[in-house]
DNA sequence: CCCAATTTGTTCGTATGTATA
DNA sequence: TTATACATACGAACAAATTGG
């Protein structure tokens, strides 16, 4: 991956420079800082593609005219915010969507007795729509803006589980379809970062109480008026940019929904 | 509060070793390890009083014999983990529970709008009990074992918006008296902390969504069978040892339960 | 108001250990 | 085995915030 001639590693020599240059707009914040977000623009812009190896701290320290303490302060915050994903003896790589990260980032219901696993997904609807009042402020998009709309079943244990109303403004997804939706083979989200250049970073994630509509009871197979969980997720991008917007109804007989840990060490 | 003699700091020479020498048993674990286990175990043991300030970390790497460095490798992680808090300037001091740690770190209700505000507390009812099955198991205890059983009413802008049913060993919590919880100045967790010397560090949760009894629904003015949410809530102490079992139950019409956010930088 | 002392925050550089290919 | 990568540990210097004189 990396060229060399008699022994001269290149790299950054070779086509386009790989990183800018620490913004000017950086001033008056540490130096670490600036380098940080020099890196999460290089990721994206597509400069490091999702699941690619970043080149090597000593290599990175070198082209950003840093030391290497400096760059390892910025990549440790980028790992702490799951952002890429450091291996030792390996490399860092630029975190992907997988079915592991899902779960443990983004899937918060579990089973009664703590034990947790990758639900299995039914897409039930895919229509192209509007965005109406509520979702376009949640979206930071106009009122009426086109959106697709689609609905998935989740089921563990063959039992279902949950089901998720999905609103993404069609600006920022174009060319979506039912089939790419359906024929996705991973994660949802890995469909947005791999078709779409669109890396979901972290999620706000609201709960309460509802009694269960009808027509979602017959999704979930509860009676109506049943009491279920209803959580609204906005999911962000960077710099907190808003890209997805997430109506989901739990059903918490059997499941759990469960606050996220924050476990160093 | 440092004692010299012609220049020469003492410090760790005065009285009794306000530090144990690392562990033997860290062997294998990296040395900023070893030195946060020590910091931790003397904060757990009262030698660092909840409040008080840490000696400098120039003192403390002196007095375990690691680099600057290294100490404030541990030191990162205990405030990654909101146990001590760093003041650039005036030094690091091991956390109190106050008002705004209860708020962000325990609890995770806020109005529909976002915003947060602390609540006001009601006492409803104390006795001395017994830990039924389900619980003992929570807390690592026998069923049967004594325990301090009392109730607590919420209120957010004079509405009531949950109830706390609240468990507590008798073994780890002797001598708490109604009047004393009553009369506590500050949170639940800093009477814990000040006058039982235990620290809650970080807490389970769990959450699902039932109809509510005849009796809550009374004490949160809804009507019976209402859908309301349900928390089951463990906190953790230093080396996750259970200490409090909790169960919530919250009306989330006008407010939500949300996600505690993990937000580097 | 300014100055000096103290403390944490940032940045640098080097050396060595450990995991991986 | 060798080379490469991240992980740990050391130590030094200066910046920035705070406190007290």
């Amino acid at each position: 991956m990396n060229l060399t001639i008699s022994g001269l590693r290149l790299g950054g020599m070779i086509g386009a420079a790989p990183f800018k240059p620490i913004a000017p707009e950086t001033a008056g914040m540490p130096l670490y800082r600036a380098v940080k977000r020099a890196l999460m623009q290089a990721i994206e812009d597509g400069r490091l593609a999702p699941g690619a190896a970043m080149p090597s701290e000593a290599r990175l320290a070198a082209n950003f005219g840093v030391s290497i303490g400096t760059l390892r302060q910025a990549v440790g915050e980028l790992v702490a915010e799951h952002i890429v994903v450091r291996r030792q003896g390996r490399g860092t790589f630029v975190a992907r969507h997988s079915a592991e990260r899902f779960l443990f980032q983004f899937f918060h219901v579990e089973r009664g007795d703590g034990r947790r696993e990758a639900p299995t997904v039914e897409l039930l609807g895919f229509e192209r729509g509007r965005l109406d009042d509520e979702v376009a402020e949640a979206l930071g998009r106009r009122p009426g803006d086109a959106a697709w709309l689609f609905d998935n079943r989740l089921m563990l244990q063959g039992r279902p589980v949950a089901h998720d109303r999905i609103a993404l403004p069609v600006a920022l997804f174009r060319g979506l379809s039912e089939k790419r939706l359906h024929d996705r083979p991973g994660t949802l989200y890995r469909l947005y970062q791999d078709e779409f250049a669109i890396t979901v970073v972290r999620a706000l994630e609201r709960a309460r109480a509802i009694a269960v509509d009808r027509a979602t009871a017959r999704v979930l197979g509860v009676p109506p008026g049943a009491p279920v969980l209803q959580l609204r997720r906005i999911a962000l991008s960077f710099g907190d940019k808003p890209v997805e917007y997430r109506v989901s109804t739990v059903h918490t007989a059997v499941h759990d929904y469960v606050q996220t840990l924050v476990r160093p060490g």
